[in-house]
DNA sequence: TCTTGAATATGATGTGTGTCATATTTTAAC
DNA sequence: GTTAAAATATGACACACATCATATTCAAGA
């Protein structure tokens, strides 16, 4: 009976949800957006508060605050607390690459977990996707420690990239 | 006073919450897992039911069964009910790319979603990241296209990749 | 046609991530 | 020293995903 195919048709991508895939944990990407944000934001000794950040890259100001909180204690960022306080960048952390705010937030296992989500997956006894797999996360990685903080900021300041829809 | 940076050290690496990074979301995991194994039993006509597959990609059986009903539907695996029932797949099946499964489960967002979460990310309006994460996605998703779920199969079959812990 | 084994459909529960709210500490300026 | 502005800390809430449970439909065989 061909009337199923014909329904199978119509039943095509049931699934609508819009889906949860992330290439980072949402953590991450105000992470990501609030550090490029500072950098290029960032010239003689200015500090922006959490409020003027989180209007720049459009995200929850208290969530995006505990973020800040976790590079502010990895040292990927420096917070001055009190009046004209706020996160600012020295030389050396500019210099940081993007793969230090990812590990800071998410943690290493994007370098080391199963594409698959199998524990035991490894070198010796691998998954059937494993070596695939490593080829991208490879890629992933030499992206990720061959872009700096300041190079994003500066595409940022130069109107090269944008954080945040432009006003009309 | 280089105490903080003392502190600092202690406190590296706080959040250690097992991270919920993941290339795909779990239904994908378990949906590919599954597949997979199919596969690799498919022979002669044979059929394999949930609880023989959930055994052995040590995946829960009724949620796999709902990933199972989704590729059903869109007709990247077959399925019969019934005694002598179960899941099986056809010559044209074999040959469906690992890409078929992912967007059938995890829908096209992969491919187009912007890396940092930003809506209004696009060619003409571009994140600082986005030339760099474009790369990468594209090889992804090249890996995807170029990876046949019969070829996946084999390679269990033949031992030379495994889905579930092998006992001593 | 009755029984049994299997997938399918739907709903209920749990857990973790993302979000929000409040209170505390710190620092600068007056 | 008092006040105000800012980060910090902690806890509460909400929603989505992952998981579990139950009921229904279907097909084969006796």
């Amino acid at each position: 009976m061909n009337y199923l195919l014909f329904i199978s048709l119509f039943s095509y991508r049931i699934n609508n949800q819009s889906t949860n895939y992330k290439m980072f944990s949402k953590s991450c990407e105000y992470g990501i957006r609030a550090i490029i944000y500072i950098a290029s934001e960032n010239e003689k000794g200015k500090k922006v508060g959490i409020t003027e950040i989180c209007e720049n890259i459009e995200a929850p100001a208290h969530f995006t605050a505990k973020i800040l909180q976790i590079l502010s204690r990895n040292r990927i960022v420096n917070s001055q607390k009190g009046v004209n306080g706020g996160f600012f960048l020295d030389e050396y952390q500019l210099d940081l690459k993007l793969i230090d705010v990812v590990t800071a937030i998410d943690g290493k296992a994007i370098f080391t977990g199963c594409g698959l989500g199998l524990k035991q997956c490894s070198e010796t006894n691998p998954c059937p996707l494993h070596n695939k797999f490593k080829a991208i996360r490879t890629d992933l990685k030499k992206m990720l420690e061959g872009t700096t903080i300041g190079e994003l900021g500066q595409s940022l300041k130069k109107g090269k990239s944008v954080l945040k829809r432009i006003r009309v």
